[in-house]
DNA sequence: CTAATGTCTCTAGCAACTATAGCTTCAAGA
DNA sequence: TCTTGAAGCTATAGTTGCTAGAGACATTAG
């Protein structure tokens, strides 16, 4: 059995997260030692270590929620799955597309300037007039994960 | 003199992210009317447009009250906004690469699915180890604006 | 045995809003 | 003029995914 701190290390999870994730119900409660601390399995591991990657991959922690109790339920067709999977890659795409636009914006921004000062400048002035931007990239879809 | 309705409306803005603005300072108190209710003036609209605008190419808040305050000293060296402007290119450059690992590990994920039951799942098999994956996608820096 | 480290709970904070509740003000129609 | 409905006001709490701090208890190395 591990304890929390040597789970972290293994998962590489802090520990505050890993006790914030036992608290919305992501892992369940852990058990607890003569002296209250919480104690570990392999199988725990496994989950946070599952967690962690789905993180890194920038599901959220619902998309995860969802795709853990799929995968405690190996019977089913996994069209479920697949089907979060598949949102999230669209999301990750159409962040890429905006995000692409954005470069595309600021790298002419950053070229055009000149070095002068403020009154000349032009990253002050393309911020103040969108009109003078090549891209649309009004009101896209602001994001939270990586 | 614009309502903050029309304001908001002109900007792009939503009524109470106004508010919000004005409550950390970002926009100054508005005027009011005999009745308690806000009105702006154009150049108020200019400078909520330029933050809407500075907000979608993805400048946090912070950033942007330095570029406005910059804006307000039209004499001195453009230097300082050069540089925000290239954080944030460098930023959105480096959350772009990021992107990209996690897409194309997303697309391998979905792709080897081959839609049978979970225990076969790719999804679910790759989500619990990580060393399945082509990309270095791990600890990567999550994000928190567009 | 003691000191250092690890763990415990609880609360509050971060960005950048968004939503709700319960009130007042305003503009337009009957 | 009255009334109704939209728009405005303040204040507070919620969102996501953690992170940081305080103050107390547990464990372990020397």
């Amino acid at each position: 059995m591990l304890t929390i701190g040597k789970l972290g290390t293994s998962a590489g999870v802090k520990v505050p997260t890993i006790r914030y994730y036992e608290q919305i119900g992501l892992l369940p409660e852990a058990e607890r030692s003569a002296g209250n601390q919480r104690l570990y399995s392999r199988k725990a591991l496994e989950r946070l270590a599952f967690i962690r990657h789905a993180r890194d991959l920038g599901f959220t922690l619902e998309a995860i929620r969802d795709l853990l109790s799929l995968s405690d339920k190996p019977d089913q067709s996994c069209a479920a799955a697949d089907a979060i999977a598949k949102a999230q890659l669209l999301e990750v795409e159409s962040r890429l597309a905006r995000l692409t636009a954005l470069k595309a914006e600021l790298e002419r921004m950053v070229e055009q300037c000149a070095g002068g000062c403020i009154a000349d400048c032009r990253v002050i002035e393309v911020l103040g007039d969108h009109s003078l931007c090549a891209t649309d990239h009004r009101h896209g879809a602001h994001e939270t994960a990586a």
